[in-house]
RNA sequence: GCCCCCGUGGCGGAAUUGGUAGACGCGCCAGACUCAAAAUCUGGUGGCCUUCGGGCCGUGUCUGUUCGAGUCAGACCGGGGGCACCA
């Protein structure tokens, strides 16, 4: 028997496959369509542990659904755009577009060593001009249906990278890359107009029941609807007045001040004759972007001297307050403040000696007596001091305050959500161009759809900060395509969650002349099932399935939701490693002693064993799925990635654990061998002991067909290897006579289907050597014979007070008489009950007997 | 602060609707093969006690529901994640 040589077998597989296209979807194959699909890699240099794990995920999904007769899409691109491109540029003095494809092809050579069944053939990188092309004809499109837009706005300016940031790219007031505070600009921008989306990107949720509950909560909040109502209170003195959005008008009588937002249009004219409010402005804006105002959060007001008129017609007269915990971004940008039921009012209102009425009554208090302490009353309860609300509950007194605006013409019933425009203008060279020219007399003129696509200038240089686009001597210079005069170029770029929003879609057609083919499209999409991290859980999920409604509107598919169904794996950890001087030592260079203790490799120096990590060069706890390969195979490294953990929980790399997995594959091999060297020899005879003795192979191989399938379809992938061990186990424990047997030919022959999908390679091989002329690739999954999985003897549980004594082998389905009475005949039992009275015998056929007694 | 998830042997983790806790793997121990090693195979492996029959304890802690709780309920402790002045 040939030793298993894992490079050799894989590489004459990944030839076979690549050769043959086995692995290139047509829409014309037979079967149900299934589209599986793994997040596309940033082509950052090298593939790491992630991308091994999220792509066997997928890959066993393929696999085992192609061999379900499905007919599987399962393709691969590069999402190729980004700042890591142009960072390289700066620092390397190498053009980003080079950069980029030397990148994709070191990890492309990297997938491929994997065997990933992909569709290679419908590859595509973001940044070919092919595909960043159609995406400025979808971004005119769009523009044509209202829903790209420029407007003035405050931008967060990321100082670092001089480029505009999203919201959600803002992370407690830093950069999410930079990490250094951002500034607050006002530039003019390019916004899609996601929120004319937010009630069905809310609602289509309720129908993704095959994504994670937690990753539906996220979006949920992120969208962030509430119900209330948009109330005028009028200004005493003045023409205009506030308008002011709450989710309570219950407690409109409770109102003791209003509170303007910094940013709102009112403060900024208050304060250009104000010298004490712009200085308070300035100090606001200041706090909105530092750590450190989040951390303290104190509320502090400036009087504006303003008195807003309370529109419940109880004449009061509110204090107007300019104050740094309002926010021009939710709602109006100015609130009411009832102190008495909300927490941070009543914070504001004790700072400033406000008013604390209360308007809603907890059950069980008296009116008399009920006040407001250090805690405001959030609950429910009955109106008091509300005057034509008084008695009614909070939720009746909603309904009719706003009943009551309306007819007073002092408000209306309102839903807002928190959700904004999504702002995609970036000033950066290595994105998808704007196609959009700017000409002093027509304005923002689109590019005409046959000049597409607007081609990246090649000749760009990095030595300074900002937009080479910008720079460039002569790319921006055009002429308008409306009066011919001259005119500029936009010379921002397209953030790139525009770039990954629609990919899955251009899959099903890589070539179309359109952006999305829509016959290809409505064959392929949605996509059945999604793999990937749960770090995009929000914004890269939420703009794919705008962009898809989009692409509906625009009648260029027909699907509204992209991603029927989502899976989101754990992060790949490994045991982090310090030495005596506090740097971080790369597991490879490891050397373990005799007591156990480990010292550097290369200088001795002790080492203490640190926690287990997310896998990151700086903690310098990576393992290079390259050398993994070298030294194991890729099917070895793939059989590990889904062996132990469950695969939304985080896997500890080990290097035992890896060594185990090695241990299986040649444990597999000489299985197969075993067999392969007595296929020309006749089956063995069936004597009795032998027939029965197949028969429990026979139950056996059934018994785990069934459990591995349903394990792989609810992504169980660890407990389907951990039946396959168990069939390994059962397989090589057969007596020899018994190996020449059918049945155990058989249970061989399952066995190498069944880690088909998970050993691609191997299996293959094995298949081949078994004396199969066709690709185990395009084998049928084993079918279960239920005959099998008839069970003649059950182990009943026999307990006493419900502590376990005894088990019973009975046939199954024995009553409950019969399963009493053979309980009360066992010794242990007997001892057990120690002569004591019986009080109740309670049976569960087919599962337990509990004798209960005094 | 609010919301969500998770706590099971030395380790990763199993355990349909409440019904034999610890499947399977790793590690460890013992044995076989070998001059030896590697590889491989076999057996054992939650803790404590044991007259070797077995007994007691045990799923973060404490209460409760139940004939019976890893599973359900309540309170708490610990770990992880998300959101955060959202009116």
């Amino acid at each position: 028997m040939a030793r298993y040589n894992a490079k050799t077998v894989e590489e004459k597989w990944q030839k076979i496959w690549a050769e043959g296209r086995v692995f290139e979807a047509r829409p014309d194959q037979k079967g149900p369509k299934y589209y599986v699909l793994e997040m596309f890699p940033y082509p950052s240099g090298r593939i790491h542990m992630g991308h091994v794990r999220n792509y066997t995920l997928g890959d066993v999904v393929a696999r085992y659904k192609r061999a379900k007769g499905f007919n599987v899409l399962h393709p691969m691109g590069w999402d190729a755009f980004g700042l890591p491109a142009e960072n390289a540029a700066f620092k390397n003095k190498v053009h980003p577009a080079k950069w980029t494809h030397e990148n994709i092809s070191v990890m492309r050579g990297q997938l491929k060593r994997m065997g990933f069944a992909f569709d290679w053939s419908r590859e595509f990188a973001t940044c070919d001009p092919e595909y960043y092309g159609q995406q400025q004809a979808l971004f005119l499109d769009f523009f044509e249906a209202g829903l790209a837009y420029k407007k003035e706005a405050w931008v967060n300016w990321d100082p670092v990278e001089h480029t505009v940031l999203a919201n959600e790219q803002v992370i407690n007031g830093c950069g999410w890359r930079s990490g250094v505070p951002v500034e607050r600009r006002k530039l003019a921008h390019w916004f899609f107009k996601i929120t004319d989306f937010s009630e069905q990107l809310l609602n289509g949720l309720d129908k993704l029941d095959r994504w994670p509950a937690k990753v539906r909560l996220m979006q949920e909040n992120w969208i962030g609807r509430s119900e209330g109502a948009r109330v005028n209170f009028s200004l005493k003195g003045r023409d205009d007045h506030l308008e002011i959005f709450t989710t309570r008008p219950d407690t409109l009588f409770g109102a003791s001040f209003c509170a303007l937002s910094a940013d709102h249009p009112l403060s900024e004219q208050l304060a250009r004759e104000n010298p004490d409010l712009a200085a308070f402005l300035k100090e606001c804006r200041k706090l909105g972007t530092s750590a450190e105002a989040i951390e303290k959060a104190e509320k502090i007001g400036f009087d504006t001297n303003l008195k807003a008129l309370s529109p419940v017609g109880d004449g009061r007269e509110l204090p107007v307050y300019v104050a740094n915990f309002v926010l021009m971004e939710y709602g109006t940008g100015a609130i009411f403040g009832c102190p008495g039921h909300d927490q941070r009012d009543l914070e504001f209102a004790r700072k400033y000696n406000l008013p604390v009425p209360p308007v809603v009554l907890p059950e069980g208090e008296d009116a008399k007596t009920f006040e407001i302490g250090d805690e405001a009353y959030t609950g429910p309860g009955t109106m008091i001091n509300s005057g034509f609300l008084n008695g009614l509950k909070d939720n009746e007194a909603v309904s009719k305050i706003i009943a009551f605006l309306e007819k007073e013409g002092a408000g209306k019933r309102e839903i807002t959500y928190r959700l904004r425009d999504w702002g995609v203008s970036r000033q950066r060279y290595w994105g998808c161009p704007i196609p959009f020219i700017h000409c002093p007399s027509c304005g923002s003129v689109p590019v005409p759809r046959e000049d597409l696509p607007i081609r990246l200038p090649e000749d760009v240089e990095f030595d300074k900060p900002g937009n080479p686009l910008d720079h460039h001597p002569t790319w921006k210079h055009v002429t308008c395509p409306k009066c011919k005069g001259q005119a500029v170029r936009e010379t921002d770029t397209l953030d790139t969650f525009v770039d990954s929003a629609w990919y899955f879609a251009r899959f099903t057609a890589p070539a179309a002349k359109l952006p999305v083919d829509k016959t290809q499209a409505n064959y392929w999409l949605p996509v059945d099932q999604y793999i990937g991290g749960i770090e995009h859980a929000i914004l890269h999920l939420l703009y794919a399935r705008f962009f898809t409604r989009v692409l509906k509107k625009l009648r260029l598919l027909d699907v509204d939701e992209p991603f029927t169904g989502l899976f989101t794996q754990g992060m790949v950890t490994h045991r982090t490693y310090r030495d005596e001087d506090g740097s971080w030592v790369l597991p490879a260079n490891l050397k373990q002693l005799e007591d156990g203790s480990f010292v550097r490799a290369d200088n001795g120096k002790k080492v203490k064993e640190g926690r287990y990590e997310k896998m990151s060069k700086s903690k310098n706890n990576v393992v290079d799925p390259s050398d993994i390969i070298d030294q194991y195979g890729a099917d070895t490294a793939r059989w590990f990635v889904i062996s132990d953990s469950p695969p939304e929980r985080d896997l500890l790399w080990t290097e035992a654990g890896i060594e185990g997995a090695w241990r299986f594959t040649r444990k597999v091999w000489r299985l197969v061998n075993r067999v392969r060297e007595n296929l020309d020899r006749a089956p063995a005879k069936a004597g009795e002991k032998l027939e029965s003795a197949e028969e429990d192979i026979l139950r056996l191989t059934h018994k785990t067909i069934d459990g591995v399938s349903k394990d792989i379809e609810i992504f169980h992938f660890n407990k389907a290897v951990a039946r396959i061990y168990e069939f390994v186990n059962g397989l090589t424990a057969a007596p020899a006579t018994l190996q020449r047997s059918h049945g155990f030919r058989e249970g061989v022959f399952t066995l190498v289907k069944m880690i088909g999908p998970m050993m691609p390679h191997l299996a293959e091989e094995a298949w081949q050597q078994l004396g199969h002329k066709t690709l185990l690739a395009n084998e049928p999954w084993p079918e279960v014979d239920k005959h099998y999985l008839a069970v003649e003897t059950i182990t009943i549980a026999v307990q006493v007070m419900g502590k376990l004594r005894d088990t019973l082998e009975t046939a199954p389905g024995t009553d409950q008489a019969e399963l009493e009475k053979m309980a009360l005949q066992s010794d242990k039992v007997q001892r057990a009950i120690n002569g004591k009275d019986i009080k109740k015998v309670i049976v569960v056929p087919d599962k337990i007997v509990n004798i209960v007694i005094e």
